[in-house]
DNA sequence: TTAATTCTGGACAGATTAGTCCGGAATCAC
DNA sequence: GTGATTCCGGACTAATCTGTCCAGAATTAA
């Protein structure tokens, strides 16, 4: 029949997400997205239509590991109040590991609000995601006795995803490993 | 002698402010800027110098104003730790009263991180400020008893910093402004 | 071999970009 | 009035942008 694709598009998304996190959708132009990506300007036409839709499918794909990293680190540790301090400091290492620590989520949010209802959607789902695991594990932080009566769930849950931002942005902005560790610990600590 | 300047150049930089925050760096062109600022091409470019130095002088206005209001709203409580609420809340209303919340400063380290100097420079030095005004009212917060003895200061002060970005960033993405006055009184529940 | 498909590289168009320049009107001090 | 300066609007350049298109080579199955 006809020759198959050769170039592995998954890796090819990957650098798009590495690309955009970086400078954003309106700082990232195709030519650029060629160079990294290693494909010709014909195949990223045919294969993400867009420059739009190649944003759409690297946000999407980001977020989507993102919140899965997430939750598959806090699912692993022997509690559930301590899952979500493993997830945090899982976060960070990864964060600190690289030399420019960048969320394509939180760019979206920062570049487009809710301007572009698409976009917004996108990040809508994560959170979402994002928040029903932490209600999750924290009812089951309550029920363990980890956590105080006295402390709301959701509320805890939109703090939590707050506070993941938040280090988002201190790690773009600088910050070292140590701080963003101390930051974390003490932001568990208002659970207690 | 000669003509005087006619437009409000402060009125002009405010524009260029909520522009710029609003799209960024990059996707703001100068077209939308003359729009918005109602002053013609060459007047931007005799006054400003051209759209980057633009952008360094709204973000550098815009950083100083904002990390001024939270002091003076941190500074007008009657007690230290009743301050930073104060703050938060002020902060938060004025976020919420907007309808399209946005911050130039989050923006620029989303935009940017660490890649260009000068633009890092500009948010290093507003943060150490805000740090430098938190660590000296958590102090008084300690001394006055609002405190526990075991928050170490310097951490709560990183803390509260991020957390500020972490409700901006939520704030952007349309949090309602009960769950945001909820996050930081939770936020603010680990410093006792 | 043939047909179908994908690849690369480059050319190309049309729009948009940032920044410069000019002409003429307006406004001030002298 | 005169000169100096600032205003505006628009023309303009040169570069860059996104997206389309084409030619030719490569790779597969029938």
């Amino acid at each position: 029949m006809a020759r198959p694709k050769e170039f592995d598009g998954e890796a090819a998304l990957g650098a798009a997400i590495a690309l955009f996190s970086q400078h954003g959708f309106e700082g990232t132009s195709t030519e650029a997205l060629l160079r990294a990506m290693k494909i010709s300007r014909q195949s990223l036409y045919d294969t993400f239509g867009d420059k739009r839709q190649l944003y759409l499918a690297a946000l999407r794909r980001y977020n989507q590991e993102n919140v899965a990293d997430f939750v598959r680190a806090m699912m692993a540790a022997p509690t559930p109040l301590t899952g979500v301090e493993y997830a945090f400091m899982a976060f960070i290492a990864k964060a600190v590991a690289s030399d420019h620590p960048s969320c394509l989520g939180v760019s979206a949010i920062c570049e487009f609000g809710r301007a572009d209802a698409e976009i917004a959607s996108i990040g809508d789902a994560s959170a979402h995601t994002l928040a029903q695991a932490l209600k999750t594990q924290l009812t089951a932080a309550r029920a363990a006795g980890e956590m105080g009566t006295d402390v709301d769930v959701p509320t805890a849950a939109a703090f939590l995803g707050a506070t993941l931002a938040g280090l988002k942005v201190s790690a773009r902005a600088g910050a070292d490993a140590d701080t963003l560790r101390r930051v974390a610990r003490l932001a568990l600590k208002s659970l207690k």
